[in-house]
DNA sequence: TATAATTATGTAAGTGATTACATAAAACAC
DNA sequence: GTGTTTTATGTAATCACTTACATAATTATA
């Protein structure tokens, strides 16, 4: 039974280490079985100092085969150490240490090279008769990779799963608690319910929607557990405000589908622009607007200035056009 | 410049590592950003324990998994310290000590579960979009290295090729001093040089040609390093004996050229068996003649007891019939 | 039914890498 | 030319394994 092989495409990544393991360790083997003090790590960094022909620098050898330099550093200590090869400093740059090979190491080199024309050949041998290419796809992956990380994949993936579990409701009147309630608790832990809050929480029917706004609401599950409003300012300005999400279900994507729908809804109703108040320390939200396109811009110093509080200290804005 | 592309299949294993700790990268990236107390390198375990309907002990997820017992003892210890599974002594044998969800844990695999799905998806779309089927290409690789593992694969080339630069040259009086060095330099070092191995290693011609017998030397480049004798004991029966190689180059497969090319011509003067006196602590030795098919004999005590010494401990015989 | 062999687990030490931080030298900016 | 930034290297701590060995419990065997 081998559960690895069983689990496909999610364990593949402990697969192809068992695997490389296997190769690994298979050359260590056949340099202990022929009593050759050389081990299949040194290789990439020896190979590369013997087939240079000026001395390298640690950072040189670290960029080259793409690992970190203290890597580079214990690898070299160690060839130092079998005098395969030796290190002195730059002349011009005295912060550089240069390597080179050393007669010793030169000599194991003329040795070692037709044995690792034998590791080639019988690498190649394995992959050949199992009818693959392997140095071509492991370009394909990692060109692949290159366009985008395996993180980054993962991420758009679940995002997108969430956002899709996202419902969003329309004004009712037996909804409107929520609003409220949503609105207070981040209001109240953040900064503090101000009287031209309470008045636009407690009727949103009156102060938002009568005015030629609207209120919606976010549901994931049985929950309702987000809110926003879009406020109309004059015929092409709206407004969005007192977004508010549930502390515990925050980062599921709700804002976002939210302010998604805040704007196709200040479209319909023909705005040319959206703007919004918040504040820099909100950084996940300000991190949101930007990228759904929202640029900061200076407060209107007559038109808004009244309503300017600690709490908006910055003022964004997207043209619809 | 990326070295270990350039290398191509001498450096396929570095490059697989490196691709490996970039999809382990991305898996523990992904949790990182999403707030998820989880790591990679804890699933095969995890994902085991979860999906057996019986608690597991650390052996049975350690076969079932191929890695070592004390690397799912860490990783238990860390999954127990998480709350995540809990640890219990076996009813029947007490050595055992099984392995169980946790509620807390189940309540995690709930929330994992599509995440897990959506880590599947994001995988296997970087291979679909590849054109490459990764798994059956991982079935193919394991396969053939399950026929022969690479480090034997390796081993067998190089062991060729060393075979094929060993030389083979008849007897001529110009090399006669070397059959004397090469026996002299390892009776002497081993055991000790008597009166009848004189005699012989002095005068070939009269002792071993004339009487029906040949001596060969193996030549490496320009150096002979090795030699051997075939003594004519009877019509049917020849014996190889006088065995010498150079310790500078030993392993290099001069023995069994040597062995090889004795056997032949001993076929040649019509041999139907073939008879040698070694030494069980001469391993090399042992192991070389039984894997060319020789079979240790017990020695014929009329015949040949005359010659026993301390060194012949072992008396081997092959059929050439 | 002692005794030996096997099995299950645990522990210690080593390995080969990493990240994070420290230091020194050089390059750059004003 | 003086202060800041960048670059090159070094060191420490950590991590995720491994191998080698130790111990305890069970099973097999004479």
């Amino acid at each position: 039974m081998d559960f690895v092989k069983e689990l496909g495409y999610l364990a593949i990544a402990s697969r192809m280490k068992r695997l490389t393991d296997r190769f690994m360790r298979g050359g260590s083997m056949a340099y202990k079985s022929l009593n050759i003090d050389f081990e299949p790590r040194w290789f990439t960094v020896f190979y590369l100092i013997f087939s240079q022909d000026r001395p390298l620098s640690i950072s040189e050898i670290a960029g080259s085969l793409k690992i970190s330099h203290p890597a580079v550093i214990q690898t070299t200590q160690m060839l130092v150490k079998k005098e395969l090869i030796r290190s002195f400093q730059d002349t011009q740059d005295r912060r550089i240490r240069r390597l080179a090979m050393t007669p010793k190491g030169k000599e194991l080199v003329r040795f070692l090279l037709p044995i690792w024309n034998d590791f080639e050949t019988a690498t190649s041998e394995i992959f050949e008769g199992a009818g693959v290419d392997m140095l071509d796809i492991l370009q394909r992956i990692e060109t692949r990779l290159d366009e985008e990380e395996i993180g980054s994949r993962i991420i758009t993936r679940i995002k997108q799963r969430m956002y899709d579990a996202v419902e969003i409701l329309d004004y009712s009147p037996k909804h409107k608690e929520h609003f409220r309630r949503l609105n207070y608790d981040w209001l109240e832990k953040y900064f503090e319910v101000e009287e031209l809050d309470k008045k636009i929480l407690m009727n949103p029917e009156e102060e938002i929607i009568r005015k030629g706004g609207d209120v919606i609401f976010a549901r994931l599950g049985k929950d309702i557990v987000g809110t926003t409003a879009i406020l109309k300012t004059d015929d092409e300005t709206f407004e969005i405000a007192k977004m508010a999400v549930d502390e515990k279900v925050q980062g599921r994507q709700i804002g976002r589908k939210l302010s998604d729908e805040a704007i196709a809804r200040a479209r319909q109703r023909g705005a040319k622009k959206l703007i919004l108040k918040t504040d820099h320390r909100l950084r996940a939200a300000v991190n949101l607007y930007r990228s759904l396109g929202f640029k900061v811009s200076k407060p209107e110093t007559a038109a808004s200035g009244k309503h300017m509080r600690e709490r908006c200290g910055i003022q964004m804005k997207l043209n619809l056009c």
